[in-house]
RNA sequence: GGUCGGUUUGCCGAGUGGCUAGGCAACGGUCUGCAAAACCGUGUACACCGGUUCGAAUCCGGUACCGACCUCCA
């Protein structure tokens, strides 16, 4: 925590030096997946973007609580429908059912990108009674209305009363008063255009559904972020993120309720990322311009000419700063596999060096060390990722020439070889999140090596080399494998 | 239509008012039985038009194009 850490907060559009409420503490909510379908592609490049932030504000010694919901109700379609009480009908499963089945996909998912759990995923269904209290509150206060058993929140109002009502996504209410919105359902109990759901009665058909003082409905879709925010993070707490296209309407919403209900401003700096692209334009799945996760590592895509591993769609999200654009193509894919491979390699022969002593202070050793520190004022500025994997990678360059004997040990101080081997070491694995990967099949790749040496000694036992061939049958033996040669060539077991 | 952002070398993608980003690809070399890897070296940039400045790809204005949001979206 030596060195400033400095973000970019999308409210006031500038970046801002880090100054956590409780110093030494970090609270950071993130929205999480409404869990109705396969998690895809862009919500991975969000996730894995708070994930290295998480990381990072962990590297520099922040003690972190990290809330990412999970949304299960009240995420509504286009035409009011529920999302997941529409995918449950069409899947036949009981809407629970659906959620569990999809947060279970989603886990897995997370967990192959090597995505750090949250401290606390708390669930929209779970947070039901918190959320009438704050309709409540949102009420009492006078910054609601009742019509028809649904409660509105009434952002004209709201905007009379705190003049901030779009300043998060720059729209002036004005302008949201003018705008058409004629095909959306209940349009006509809402005062303004702009006023949205924050209960909402449900039809008969409705399964999800719950008694509330005003009718038996659900929530509405950015009450629970507000909620629960407060409930695990307090009423204004450090970070919160999200995708860009959440901005508006849902985190203007989330601002409004909490003001709404407690007057108090909720969070302190807000971090969006951006879209991942796909050869150059937002992935849709209407179009077909769109890849899943799946899809991705297997290579069974018109996208892409191979599968990519998990980590090397890793490295490249990070390759690019989380407020820019990222544009997936084929090209760009193979290049950050062959990146992220060289990184790795250098890692491991890094792990594997130790100085031999009797190094001293020199131009290499200072240069070094100056990457060391440009590595960490990187990720202070605003999680900078692809340049402190730039920077990551002149120190590959430094490890690889000490290997081959370009460099010699001797123009690296003891400490700073060490000092190295620290960072390089936790900035690979701990702050990008990296991890080794089996190259495939670690079960086939044994199964060919034993038959490979079969092979071999087989090749020998011709030449009557009977030295090699023994050699290696009771070296086989040893760590566990006996061969047996029978009439139609050698077979092999495990023993022991 | 409104709001915001972008346009960087063959591709992806950082950054800065004057100093090599990086990865991948290309070319030449070193090493090597061959290959791979690694190392060394090379080239091609900052959409266009104006302005500010000793100096701008970097700041300002305009134009063109692209994208996101405004409606479910990470």
């Amino acid at each position: 925590m030596e060195n400033k850490l400095y973000v970019y907060n999308s409210k006031t559009r500038k970046k801002e030096l880090f100054e956590p409420i409780n110093p030494g503490h970090v609270g950071m909510y993130v929205c999480g997946p409404t869990v109705y379908n396969e998690v895809h592609l862009g919500n991975v490049r969000t996730f894995v973007s708070f994930d290295v932030i998480y990381r990072y504000l962990k590297y520099s010694g922040y003690k972190v609580r990290y809330v990412r919901n999970i949304t299960d109700v009240g995420h509504l379609t286009e035409s009011g429908e529920d999302k997941v009480l529409k995918r449950a009908k069409l899947e036949q499963l009981e809407p629970m059912e659906l959620v569990q089945k999809y947060t279970n996909m989603f886990h897995e998912m997370m967990s192959i990108f090597n995505t750090l759990n949250p401290d606390i995923e708390p669930r929209a269904t779970g947070h039901l009674i918190e959320q009438m209290e704050m309709v409540q509150e949102i009420l009492d206060n006078g910054y609601a209305y009742e019509k028809n058993g649904s409660v509105y929140f009434d952002t004209l109002k709201f905007n009379d009363d705190y003049k901030s009502y779009g300043k998060l996504s720059g729209r002036k209410i004005d302008e949201l008063l003018t705008e058409t919105r004629d095909d959306l359902k209940n349009q006509d109990e809402k005062r303004h255009a702009s006023d949205f759901a924050i209960w909402m009665k449900a039809s008969d058909e409705h399964i999800m559904k719950w008694n509330s003082p005003w009718s038996v409905g659900f929530p509405g879709w950015h009450l629970e972020c507000s909620v629960m925010s407060t409930k695990y993070l307090g009423e204004t707490f450090d970070i919160h993120g999200g995708g860009n296209d959440l901005k508006f309407p849902h985190h203007e919403n989330e601002i409004a309720q909490n003001i709404g209900a407690r007057g108090v401003e909720p969070v302190k700096y807000w971090l969006h990322s951006n879209m991942l692209l796909m050869n150059g334009r937002k992935m849709s799945k209407s179009d077909g311009n769109t890849i899943s996760p799946y899809e991705l590592f297997t290579g069974e895509s018109p996208h892409v000419s191979k599968g990519y591993s998990p980590m090397a769609v890793r490295f490249f999200m990070l390759q690019s700063h989380y407020r820019s654009t990222l544009d997936l193509t084929d090209q760009a894919m193979q290049a950050a596999e062959k990146g992220y491979k060289k990184l790795m390699d250098a890692a491991h022969i890094l792990n594997s060096m130790e100085h031999p002593g009797k190094g001293e202070v020199t131009d290499k050793d200072k240069k070094i060390l100056s990457i060391l520190e440009a590595m960490e004022n990187d990720m202070n500025d605003d999680f900078n990722t692809p340049k402190a994997l730039a920077d990551t990678f002149e120190l590959v360059n430094y490890i690889n020439k000490l290997k081959d004997g370009h460099l010699d040990f001797k123009e690296i101080s003891v400490d700073t070889f060490n000092k190295m081997k620290d960072t390089f070491v936790s900035f690979v694995y701990d702050v990008f999140g990296f991890r080794k990967e089996a190259a495939g099949d670690d079960k086939g790749m044994f199964e060919g090596m034993v038959e490979l040496l079969i092979t071999i000694r087989n090749e020998a036992r011709a030449n009557k080399d009977w030295a090699t061939s023994d050699l290696i049958r009771d070296k086989l033996k040893e760590i566990g494998i006996q061969l047996k040669d029978g009439k139609d060539g050698t077979s092999w077991s495990k023993v022991g």
